[in-house]
DNA sequence: GGGCTTGCTGAGGTTACCTCAACATGAGGG
DNA sequence: CCCTCATGTTGAGGTAACCTCAGCAAGCCC
């Protein structure tokens, strides 16, 4: 069948991003959680607890937990909501800005690496099929 | 970035997919690891555990958790592998051999469904661009 | 200023992994 | 033939990343 192949391709493309950016993320040894919060913090900057787990579609009380490790490591930190006294924001630390946009780099490197066996047409051709099966 | 963006389209397809399938497998309820062990058993027939384990990218230990659950659901059995006794073989039953075509049936049609929205052109496509990246 | 809602977290559970050690069996050397 | 060493599976116990449920503090509405 051919498109159990596409599948199966798919899948073996997946598990080889997905392995490379595992090892890509290791010098800074984050949990994979962990770098998800952190990556997400770094792109939208800080906010409030409930809003983080949200974004990460995890339950607020496992949101409390990533952002407990996180300021053990001191990547983040809780401040009081002054809008709001029964809520927490969440914003980076100076060493957690640093991490974040290391990470971030770290990962689009690992994405330029893997698709850099492309032409540069066949990047494009990826990119819009890839838009068009998201949407 | 174009690269960034080539990965984050990248793991939106893979985001979606995997919900996908997951919803698919449902009404077999059978666990992620449950349908991959049978997926690879219905693959390449009986094979010793540590086979299994291996096949699967996991520790013996852990395979052996996982024949136990497909074994106490009735869709594999444990044999003595007559060449050699301190090994068991894991076979499917008649109801795994059922129940692993359905699976692998159900897998398909998801994929089929998914990629569906292509044109052929793009399909194929898409099939030589994924395999360039997978090896 | 009660009564319902909302935001966070403690307590405790689940899943899918792991390592380590025990135990039985197999295989090679003297 | 026996001894040592390697191999296949499993019991015991651990971990990471989730979960639900209940409780507490604070806000909101009439």
């Amino acid at each position: 069948m051919e498109d159990e192949s596409l599948l199966e391709a798919f899948w073996g493309v997946t598990r080889k991003l997905r392995h490379r950016t595992r090892e890509a993320l290791e010098p800074w040894n984050v949990s994979p959680s962990q770098s998800r919060a952190l990556g997400m913090l770094t792109h939208h900057g800080e906010m409030r607890l409930s809003a983080l787990a949200e974004h990460l579609r995890i339950a607020p009380r496992s949101a409390t937990e990533v952002v407990d490790d996180l300021q053990n490591r001191g990547l983040v930190e809780r401040r009081p909501d002054p809008a709001d006294r029964r809520a927490t924001l969440v914003a980076l630390t100076a060493h957690g800005v640093e991490t974040g946009n290391a990470i971030k780099q770290a990962r689009a490197a690992e994405g330029e690496r893997l698709f850099a066996e492309l032409s540069d047409a066949d990047r494009t051709e990826l990119a819009r099929i890839l838009r068009k099966l998201r949407d």
